[in-house]
DNA sequence: CCTGAAACCTGTCTGC
DNA sequence: TGCAGACAGGTTTCAG
């Protein structure tokens, strides 16, 4: 669910929340969201921590404390989120930290995570788990240029390819059927048959959709994400049988990658030579 | 190397 | 009303 603006709006949410708190003590809920360490080391080894610093790489919030960074990954439902006062976990709570602020105010950041795919680790090794993964879209290493030389070392859907984290961080199912849409790109297009015309436009268009997600805060479905409104403004996204944006055809809706994926069927074609 | 399927989970919605 | 089945914003692992 979350992908990259919906994780940076949580980053942001939190950031003021807890930076400069101490970590008192922790729970863990369902033990399996703790990937590494055990539950036992880890609450001992957290205990005393003090919050210096929130910030994301790709779909990972990371608290940053003093000797130790806490890389949390939402995956499909999970969210993060800052309580005071309440003592009884909320249904779904997953793993909370008990806090206190430099001015002694008690609270809690809870993980709260329904479908339980939601994955903490606590490392002071954080490029153990983040190494593999490609550049940060919104940073100046992702070029057009960079996208096109990348683009023709594969030879892959273009969907998948844009999904794979190890290939450009960030996207997920969302937003890369809208770039894909505002490119003009078919999913089912092989990377290597981009031209630089079009790798230009995949570009901006990657880099335009996020800095609209993250502008809106994200996009809430369902219950989730509370406070986004980017789901108001899906040109083709759980948008099936509606009009395009741009040309007024139905949207058409099919399976690639075993996810649902969403295009215009006229704007969206597969040129072949 | 590339693709597709299955697995990990719970909740909601649809159709019979 | 009940119930089976499909589906959901992610990632890993395995088979072909």
């Amino acid at each position: 669910m979350p992908e990259l603006p919906e994780v940076e709006t949580i980053a942001r949410a939190i950031e003021t929340e807890v930076v400069g708190g101490t970590i008192v003590s922790a729970d863990v809920l369902w033990p399996r969201t703790l990937a590494a360490p055990s539950v036992k080391k880890f609450k001992e080894l957290v205990k005393g921590q003090k919050i210096k610093a929130v910030s994301r790489r790709a779909k990972y919030l990371i608290l940053v404390l003093e000797d130790y960074n806490l890389l949390i990954h939402l995956r499909m439902s999970g969210d993060l989120i800052v309580r005071t006062g309440k003592i009884k976990p909320e249904k779904h709570d997953r793993l909370i930290l008990f806090l206190r602020s430099k001015n002694g105010r008690e609270s809690q950041l809870a993980f709260n995570d329904t479908r339980k795919f939601g994955r903490v680790w606590f490392t002071d090794q954080p490029e153990t788990v983040l190494g593999k993964l490609g550049p940060e879209p919104l940073e100046k290493e992702f070029t057009p240029q960079w996208l096109f030389e990348n683009l023709h070392k594969k030879k892959r859907q273009l969907k998948p390819l844009l999904l794979d984290q190890a290939f450009l961080a960030g996207l997920g199912n969302i937003y890369t059927d809208e770039c894909l849409h505002i490119a003009k790109l078919h999913p089912l297009a092989l990377s290597n048959s981009v031209s630089q015309k079009q790798a230009k436009a995949l570009h901006e268009a990657i880099q335009s959709v996020l800095k609209e997600g993250i502008r809106r805060n994200g996009a809430s479905i369902d219950w989730v994400y509370r406070g986004g409104d980017f789901q108001n403004y899906f040109r083709v996204y759980d948008r099936e049988g509606k009009p395009c944006p741009v040309c007024g055809i139905e949207i058409q809706k099919f399976t690639v990658g075993q996810r649902g994926t969403h295009v215009c069927p006229k704007c969206q074609v597969i040129e072949r030579k």
